[in-house]
DNA sequence: CCAAAAGTGTTAAGAGTACACCCATGC
DNA sequence: GCATGGGTGTACTCTTAACACTTTTGG
């Protein structure tokens, strides 16, 4: 019985919700796409193979903005070698801490837009179908109960851009209005003295999250943030 | 490298909320209180694992109202033997549903008062009181936005026992007429024929919880069960 | 001055919260 | 008749949801 850890890695790219999924060039499942992982290693724990698998696989190198424990699959026949049961995770990274992509196995790597992979229901490799999809699932709750949306976002952005994200990955279109209240009466936004240019319209205000405030909200009692 | 599947299973026994635990008796924590667990076998799958868990050590069998994964431990030394890693799940059963304890490893088993075990921060075995820790929040968690306090009581059952559930396990008193207007406005208690019996004070109307309207409730868009 | 994008206030409806008394039954 | 436990209505507050125009700036 091995031991795998496959990480589900989300990224917001020209206003679309991508996934990080990798075209195998060997069997099984040689040319499908499939979410990249690794076998857990003797002497690193789960979260260090998935940010490793990240790193071989697609070069992405500690710049992962987020990372959760999302699942783990241990039915018979996941891989046709072997039993192979895997401890799978769910990221998200600014699309602009992505590099050039290349890796050490030669497989090809893309990032794929979600909704394109759900309209053309396109067969990943192993259950990686399953896997997406419960990621998927993971990513719309979190959103919505916890303030993650900010980590597929630059150190400072603006609040056009959090409400894009969150209508694009919802699937939703939120009043503009009513959300800005909202993420404004958390107090999670700190405003910076900066604004947007280099673009036709009026200057955008950029904000930053407030990483302490959120500790001490945690920390907290009652602290709900919903969106 | 090892695979354990470990259960935090609780039950709500008379009027307290207690967890299964064993008492260890061999190294390494031998005399510790532990959570049941075994090692995942080669033809199972890890739910099934944890059924079996609870069968061979406290005898509970085919009777779990609930259960579903919690988290898998991958720490290095969880275990001073050699690395095992733990895949948790936590479990709620109707206390009706208890038989006799015996185990075929004769450790001695023992439902454990939650709040007891806190006030006495009792020392746990293994990395227990983390997967402890983890699955109470969890339980406390789900209770308000799932409707799983039914799982810890009869078929059959009044609107103040579910109440006092409650109550009990997130430790707050809520109010008892805002408690029922809520838990009715979403259809999912039938009210049955039967009342309680063989006590002082006004008869019970006993209650049943209507799975079929869960099943759709839950199947269509927007289904919040919030308590 | 026009097109593009940002920013903001008010109102109505619904949900949440706080609160106390009457009902049914056994003894 | 009294002690025990069950059951229920109302008023107030707060939150949510729906809705459109003005401001800033580049070209």
């Amino acid at each position: 019985m091995k031991v795998a850890v496959d990480v589900v890695l989300f990224s917001y790219i020209e206003k679309t919700l991508n996934v990080l999924l990798i075209k195998r060039n060997i069997e099984p499942s040689k040319g499908k796409l499939t979410i990249p992982g690794v076998l857990l290693g003797e002497n690193e724990n789960a979260e260090t193979a998935a940010i490793r698998a990240l790193n071989d696989k697609a070069s992405i190198n500690l710049t992962i903005d987020y990372i959760e424990q999302l699942y783990t699959f241990t039915s018979l026949n996941r891989d046709p070698r072997e039993r192979v049961i895997s401890i799978s995770y769910f990221g998200l990274i600014d699309s602009n801490n992505l590099k050039k992509f290349s890796n050490i196995y030669g497989d090809e790597v893309n990032w794929i837009d979600v909704s394109t992979l759900q309209t053309l229901q396109t067969k990943l490799g192993f259950d990686h179908n399953l896997i997406f999809n419960i990621a998927l699932k993971r990513l719309r709750t979190k959103l919505r109960y916890e303030p993650i949306g900010f980590e597929l976002l630059p150190d400072y952005f603006t609040l056009t851009e959090l409400y894009d994200v969150y209508c694009t990955i919802l699937d939703v279109k939120l009043d503009r209005r009513n959300f800005s209240r909202k993420i404004n009466s958390y107090g999670l936004l700190n405003e910076t003295q900066y604004k947007t240019k280099g673009h036709v319209g009026r200057r955008s205000k950029l904000y930053e999250f407030n990483i302490s405030k959120f500790n001490e909200l945690k920390s907290g009692e009652n602290f709900y943030f919903e969106i």
